[in-house]
DNA sequence: CCTGGATTCTAATCGTGCTTCACATGTTCA
DNA sequence: TGAACATGTGAAGCACGATTAGAATCCAGG
């Protein structure tokens, strides 16, 4: 399963093919799958065979969704944080214009963490692979990664320049910090231990008082 | 490398035997090695040739040294975490006796992120693979981090019944929150960006402030 | 110097998994 | 219905990488 819900929900608003072609929902069941293997096994355990089995066909069908397996697992890393950035960007756009940095950094932790979580395969596929792709693939992920980091560094400067952001710490840093503590959270969070809100309530809680001066 | 510092310094006290004989430096290097590869590659990427050019041998020696490359792999996932362990654990047994739970939580930030930054490469192998791992490996790998889980489980429980944990964090939540900040750390950090001792000196204050009761 | 163990090498074996190919089945619409 | 197109299959081809076997080399101690 691509996302804790069940629901494929990806890479289908770029492909401007409508989501109940059956074709489109055979190349999403694919993806979905892709992104399963690919966190559980990594970029050079994936097998198109595993795929296939959780995708419910034969290896080579996939062939006519995708040129190779490189450019399945391309689509997967790029799909999950592309699919991130425009869901943290309307979440921002729909903030009250009057919202403090600090209030929309709190938006943007909340929105990251139930999306991350939504659409773990994704994510733990992201994160772990990241590091591991042949060039080629990388370069997409990274051009895709900074337009992520960008957003979040705007938040941030916003946040120092309007003085809600502690002087003793370095702005570039404190992003980085505050991605660790919510890209992390797709490594240990089991829906046994605590419900989303407790997470989302936990992470706000915890950033926002790491980042804002004392009183 | 397998450190910053380019000096060899794992798996070698376990061994009982003189870092200084030479079959024990190589057996090192060829660790060293697969925890760069490893950590590049992933589990399944690992190719005992790319290994071997590492440690500059051929491939078949390092069989002299490990009955398979599971067997290689499942020491480097270990040794990483062990030696991250008793480095926390010496560091904090060096504290004064009167130092506050939280003086010991910010001690215990400061040695994780040095060690990890400086055996970046077990660090990264063991954070990518963790998931990736088969089960017979998988098995080792989850006792040592339980193990160490409990160290830090021990810190916070600490602070949390000396009132310095606010209210409103779950004592097992923040505990994620802090690891997330801190081992994320190995993903972005590079000497270029930041002194360790910068990463350092952000990350505590970041952490402080994100687990203290306002005043 | 020379011998026996320790260490490393080269060459061959063997399984596995991506990919291609030629064909089968399903679907749409005149 | 049946022609044209869209999907999906089963059976090879092929390269790559772990492992083993057996021989070569190194080196300390006599």
């Amino acid at each position: 399963m691509a996302n804790k819900s069940g629901s494929p929900r990806l890479a289908t608003a770029r492909e401007g093919k409508p989501l109940d072609k059956k074709s489109a929902r055979t190349r999403v069941r694919i993806l979905d799958a892709a992104a399963q293997v690919l966190s559980a096994k990594g970029y050079a355990g994936m097998r198109l065979s595993d795929v296939a089995e959780v995708a419910e066909l034969q290896a080579p069908a996939i062939y006519y969704y995708f040129p190779s397996r490189d450019d399945l697992i391309e689509e997967v890393m790029w799909v999950g944080l592309a699919d991130m950035r425009e869901f943290l960007v309307k979440a921002l756009d729909k903030t009250p214009a009057d919202a403090t940095p600090m209030e929309r950094i709190l938006v943007a932790v909340e929105t990251h963490l139930r999306h991350e979580l939504d659409i773990s395969d994704y994510t733990t596929a992201a994160i772990r692979n990241a590091g591991q792709l042949p060039d080629h693939i990388r370069d997409r992920h990274d051009a895709e990664e900074k337009k992520y980091g960008a957003v979040w560094r705007d938040l941030m400067k916003a946040a120092d320049e309007a003085g809600q952001l502690r002087e003793d710490l370095d702005p570039y840093l404190a992003q980085m910090l505050v991605m660790g503590t919510i890209n992390w959270a797709a490594e240990w969070w089991q829906p046994s231990r605590a419900t989303i809100d407790r997470v989302v309530a936990n992470a706000q809680s915890f950033v926002e008082n790491a980042l804002s001066p004392r009183p």
